[in-house]
DNA sequence: TCAATGGTTAAGCAATGACTTTACTATTGG
DNA sequence: CCAATAGTAAAGTCATTGCTTAACCATTGA
């Protein structure tokens, strides 16, 4: 059985590599050429391509070819999406504590049953 | 040369697995066992626990073991910093969207008649 | 027209990831 | 004491990832 990745999966996955978070650091700053993305990486353009493959079927960048040139952008609504799943997270373990109060504070690392 | 992960790396790294996402939803309504992270996977224990080591490895989850029960526990500052760096990147860009929409306005006050 | 630029495609390879099974150890309730 | 519980460790398998090189195609500036 075979596991179909869902979108969070998928970005996750692909912020998961340095390389391919330079790139979205980079396009944060505005739109990049595959070849400007590939400028600081220490790799082939072929393996930038490939990064930049990963990123495009994440949803995190959006890219446009215009000629011999392949312009691309971050896609900031799919970064919002990996942002709200880590929020909602947070926020319910604050909430949580906040239930919890002082007096039940000391016991709170008991696993809840 | 072999590439030595940060801790952005094994974070993300750990949240692109939909099973390792289940046991942090679990966590974050509350500290939990090994046993009560593997009851609503489909796989064995054994994988569980590999599972749970990444985790823990990432940082995003401590675990205590007392007697024969470990207990884990979300790290939520873990949880924070890669929140952070979605949240730069977003801000950034809006920003930046930001300053084009000042130069364009800036560009609609010229005299139109 | 034609060479340089910008990117694409395919094949191949070593390393890593996500499991499994099997065997094992330590704790605890009765 | 002893069986059930809770987890651990090691080894093996198979798929996926992150590159590489090489050959290739389309656009463009001179």
């Amino acid at each position: 059985m075979l596991h179909q990745p869902d979108q969070l999966d998928l970005m996750f996955q692909a912020l998961a590599d340095p390389g391919r978070r330079l790139m979205v650091e980079r396009l944060s700053k505005g739109p990049a050429s595959v070849s400007q993305l590939a400028e600081p990486l220490d790799m082939s353009l072929s393996a930038v391509v490939q990064h930049l493959q990963v990123l495009e079927a994440s949803g995190l960048v959006r890219t446009e070819k215009v000629g011999r040139v392949r312009t691309c952008t971050i896609e900031p609504k799919a970064l919002g999406q990996a942002e709200k799943w880590i929020t909602d997270r947070r926020t319910q373990w604050e909430r949580r504590l906040d239930r919890l109060g002082e007096y039940l504070a000391g016991q709170s690392d008991k696993p809840t049953r």
